[in-house]
DNA sequence: GCTAAACTATACAGATCTGTCTAGTATACT
DNA sequence: AGTATACTAGACAGATCTGTATAGTTTAGC
């Protein structure tokens, strides 16, 4: 509900209702509503690891990149897909709430498994340029409602990495420089 | 307000007290919430058609797109930037308000201006792909507090703006394919 | 100067929000 | 069997939300 409608106007007595359970019984478990975002967003955070983790049975880098932005693709072809839950709640919540520390969370995971596609150490622009990549098409996808936006991001950052891989080659045959 | 604080956590009381004006007075004016948030849309849209007119100016396609861009960092870097008012709303409102037509709106500006900066009809997998830059810079930007995001969206812009140029000439020497 | 329109402040209605509390019931362990 | 723990339903508090209504005041046109 915190992704398919936003977190604001989902309030605790629709979710208790939707989870045929006691108000008292949420609160004996969750501090507060905040603890219960925070909740939503660890295990999409947890789901999308094990997503990165699948991938990881890719060798070659940049087919698992390829393939990490084709499930993006499926994703946003989806009748629930309404963008990435974490820049959603990006949005939604203030910067100061415990839930955003999933949110930046989120980043690192992603900025790590980019790096890891790309052979750099992480900090480099063109994780940055993938990073656009990836929340771009969410967000674009979402809004115009076109998954071919997912395709476009797709190929740019295949072609992103691919330029990437042959400019590493050429440093490799001619090092120092 | 809505831009900075959100759409949804943004009260009507707020507001008045804000701009010094009556409840009444604001009820006169504006049909509701959801006919003020698109009011706050349509002046947001207005003052980024003046921003597109201003860098028509700008004879060179490239060199255009480039100046959008680095409009965009200087913007990311300033103190009250809480990313795109408008990606930021698509999250908040439901796709049926009225003031979605807005959103909507402001991205087939957006698309247009990167047509034209590509020299294509609109609606290839160019044009996508610049959306995707421009979308991905203002959230992730936003979320990272990173302005360099923007800088490396920036880049990758108008690498893929050359490339397409270069190719375009290419197809001019030898039309008919 | 008079009239009409638009403003002001503020009370109010009715809904919804988060979170607490009470009281009773089920469950699980020992 | 007995006890502790966790559940249930639901009332309630207090705040906030959008929007309306009342009543008085300012402003502008003629």
């Amino acid at each position: 509900m915190f992704y398919r409608d936003g977190i604001n106007v989902t309030g605790i007595d629709r979710i208790i209702a939707r989870a045929g359970v006691a108000k008292a019984s949420l609160y004996n478990n969750f501090e507060g509503k905040d603890e219960l975002v925070a909740a939503y967003l660890r295990s999409s955070l947890t789901r999308f690891d094990e997503l990165l983790a699948a991938l990881g049975a890719i060798n070659d880098p940049v087919e698992r990149l390829d393939a990490f932005f084709a499930n993006l693709e499926a994703t946003a072809a989806t009748a629930t897909f309404r963008g990435c839950p974490f820049s959603n709640a990006a949005v939604e919540i203030a910067r100061d709430a415990p839930a955003h520390a999933e949110i930046v969370a989120f980043y690192e995971h992603l900025g790590l498994f980019f790096a890891n596609a790309l052979g750099t150490a992480g900090d480099d622009e063109a994780v940055r340029q993938l990073i656009v990549c990836y929340d771009g098409a969410m967000s674009a996808a979402k809004i115009l409602e076109d998954p071919e936006i997912v395709a476009a991001a797709r190929h740019l950052a295949v072609a992103l990495a691919r330029a990437r891989a042959s400019r590493r080659q050429l440093s490799d045959d001619a090092p120092g420089t």
